[in-house]
DNA sequence: TAAGTGTTTGTGAAAATTCCCAAAAGTCAC
DNA sequence: GTGACTTTTGGGAATTTTCACAAACACTTA
């Protein structure tokens, strides 16, 4: 038998396929290896006997999304991110796992890719622990040249990224050129995403970023990169039907899953329409980015508009305001309603603010003013006559709205 | 006994008062002689009996507009520009008016002013008709005289006033001073209004403009002009409270009036807001013309907006249309329910228009629309549905909204 | 301190709106 | 024409909104 100071992976293998082989020789089980994003990288083929988690990681070449999602509710890739021993996984019948055991493979503090051993004639020992670890081990120098390999082909990535982001690829076929040399199926549409973070990201968090966007399985991204506080991603938009919800459903994920996993809040997702054409993609880049200018202006009233065509009057903010102080205009009803607030100590202009953002709905502003709704009515009636206005003109309630909007932000 | 050949009138009068006097002393009763915008020229003084109207026309240097409005109403002035014979008015009571004949002054097909001749004591006769229309006849030489003098000054006027209205006048005092040379009060603060008019204004329209211009006692009209199918005015805005509404009620007075003696319709009023320095002139003129401008492209939705403030979303128009042409962008809704429209022959778009401009309200849409309510029900819930639309957003209401303005406008 | 004005909240009735259902009419493809 | 579908309309119940009134409280002014 086998004991600590023998060594049966202290071999050259030729290919991670091959020290799979030999794993699952030794420990008479399936194995697979995984890179830390989850895709396949090799699998042992001596053993027949296996799980439907396991044949679908080796038909698509990567671990199935919900798989992935369970492991980590479920804790195992926590754990397997925080330790370098093995870790055991019991059945999870309803994503097909049958029993099994997980190694993580370290370089230092950087978790590379992990080996799964599947039990399903034998439960693994004590000592296989230890041969597993030590077959972690074998498998690291394997796993840094494939990662020396795609960084080089990474910055690539970038490269051609940032020159399409900036518009210094004109020529369309060129651009087809390029995603084909770098080996990216060129989709005929696409949408440009942008998540800004609260801080400028840390190399851990682009780490983190880079394994959530490459475990995804809902969209295909065809190249991402990071500028200071800002994830920019370029996503194809083939073969969806309802690409908005799609796409909203993705950035929602997203956020949702940096904040589980990672604790990372406050990420302002954006995303452009869907263009066609690659020489198009500067203007999608600068119309997340002035989607994102806006959202910064007024954070409350788009919080859940993503994109361009829903920020609807918040479009308009910087030509109106524009025009406002071209004409230096002022709103009589604004002025009499600041003076009479001013005077009184009152908050008429805040309760108009909610009242019309409330859609004019008496209940609900009320609420949100946490007054009762004759209080709301009672005050609606003095703005009516302090203001002079008619809150049967619609007219005149969008431009109070807009009016009321622009001074909040105007820095008055 | 006087007869048809021998005329009393045939002498020469230093002034139209001793002709008042002559004629006072032949028929033997009180006598007034105004312009034809009834203001005072001379009255008779040998004859101290008269009626409150009498005395409140000589007070005031011209007769009471409600006197007019009256005579108005019930033919008198109407039959004094109709006939050259003398009139007879039954009391009055209600303005103070007794019984008296009146005679209409004429050169050519033009009436230059009036005789009235009370009949306190005695009826007139006859024979002292046929004296009257003798009195009108010599009273012509010297309102001629009047005339002339006054058309000149006019000329100055109308001058000046361009002058204002083109800004070549730069310097305030030197705008005092035209003032003061002209004698006009200059008023510390002033709005511009203009009427447009249906077609270029001919010479007798201009005279009956003039002439409620003259008679109006609502408003201080310090200056007026006409330019092709505009009549600009300028008007003081000193020792009003409610300028706002005076000015509302005046304009509605004025197209009233146009339309009840002169058949005039389709005026279209605006006027700018009060401003207090002479050198804006011509900033208000453009204020004027900007809402002209914009009441011609939305004359349905800005039909009781008379000023640019009041005009609300409107003022956007402009940029708006320029900043959705630079975008190029277009509304999803509007685009489909335009498609859906096209193809089942139906009217969402129509139906989404009058129920935004109706507030949202269902039964006032529906009434206009011409459908049942439950019918105006089903059409927004088939539009929520095509349009994808959540009628419980301000925001996208808006932006509806105004979208379907501009559509409306744009040509398409 | 008292009177007066402005504001908030509760109550309940009147008015309106929303909603559901069903019938009828119109439209379209086959 | 037939059948499936959409659209219009009406009735009426359920629900919500509106409105008037009263009591209580805060704040100011004389």
């Amino acid at each position: 038998m086998y004991n600590g100071l023998y060594d049966p992976f202290k071999i050259d293998f030729d290919s991670l396929d091959e020290l799979a082989d030999r794993i699952s020789q030794v420990l008479e089980c399936p194995v697979t290896i995984e890179d830390s994003n989850h895709r396949l990288l090799a699998y042992s083929t001596h053993d027949e006997r296996t799980d439907p988690a396991r044949i679908a990681t080796i038909i698509g070449r990567r671990v199935p999304e919900k798989v992935i999602n369970q492991l980590w509710k479920e804790g195992t890739i926590p754990a397997l991110l925080s330790t370098k021993d093995p870790i055991r996984v019991n059945n999870m019948n309803e994503i097909g796992l049958g029993h099994r055991v997980a190694i993580s493979i370290w370089k230092q503090e950087e978790v590379l890719g992990f080996i799964w051993a599947l039990e399903i004639n034998k439960t693994l020992t004590e000592e296989d622990y230890l041969l597993l670890k030590k077959a972690a081990d074998s498998a690291k120098n394997k796993l840094l040249q494939l990662q020396t390999r795609k960084n080089k082909k990474e910055e690539r990535f970038q490269e051609f990224f940032w020159k399409l982001l900036t518009g210094h690829l004109h020529n369309r076929e060129e651009i087809i050129k390029h995603f084909h040399s770098l080996q990216i199926p060129a989709a005929s549409s696409y949408s440009l995403l942008v998540f800004q973070f609260q801080q400028n990201l840390t190399s851990k968090e682009e780490q983190n970023i880079s394994y959530l966007l490459k475990t995804n399985q809902r969209l295909k991204i065809l190249l991402h990169t990071i500028d200071c506080n800002q994830l920019i991603l370029l996503v194809s938009a083939d073969n969806i039907q309802n690409t908005f919800d799609e796409l909203t459903k993705f950035v929602d994920l997203f956020i949702y899953k940096m904040n589980i996993r990672y604790g990372v809040t406050k990420i302002t997702p954006v995303f452009s329409r869907i263009y066609h054409d690659y020489s198009n993609i500067t203007k999608a880049y600068n119309e997340t980015l002035e989607v994102l200018s806006i959202k910064n202006q007024f954070p409350d009233e788009t919080k859940n508009i993503y994109t361009y065509q829903k920020l609807g009057i918040y479009q308009f903010f910087h030509v109106l305001l524009q025009k406002r102080k071209n004409d230096s205009y002022e709103s009589y009803t604004l002025k009499m309603l600041g003076e009479y607030d001013e005077k009184h100590n009152s908050n008429l202009l805040e309760t108009l603010d909610v009242f019309l953002t409330k859609d004019t709905n008496i209940n609900d502003a009320a609420k949100e003013l946490n007054v009762h709704a004759n209080t709301l009515n009672y005050r609606l009636k003095r703005i009516a006559e302090i203001g002079d206005v008619d809150f049967k003109d619609p007219n005149q309630k969008m431009t109070l709205y807009i009016d009321l909007k622009l001074q909040k932000y105007q820095g008055i």
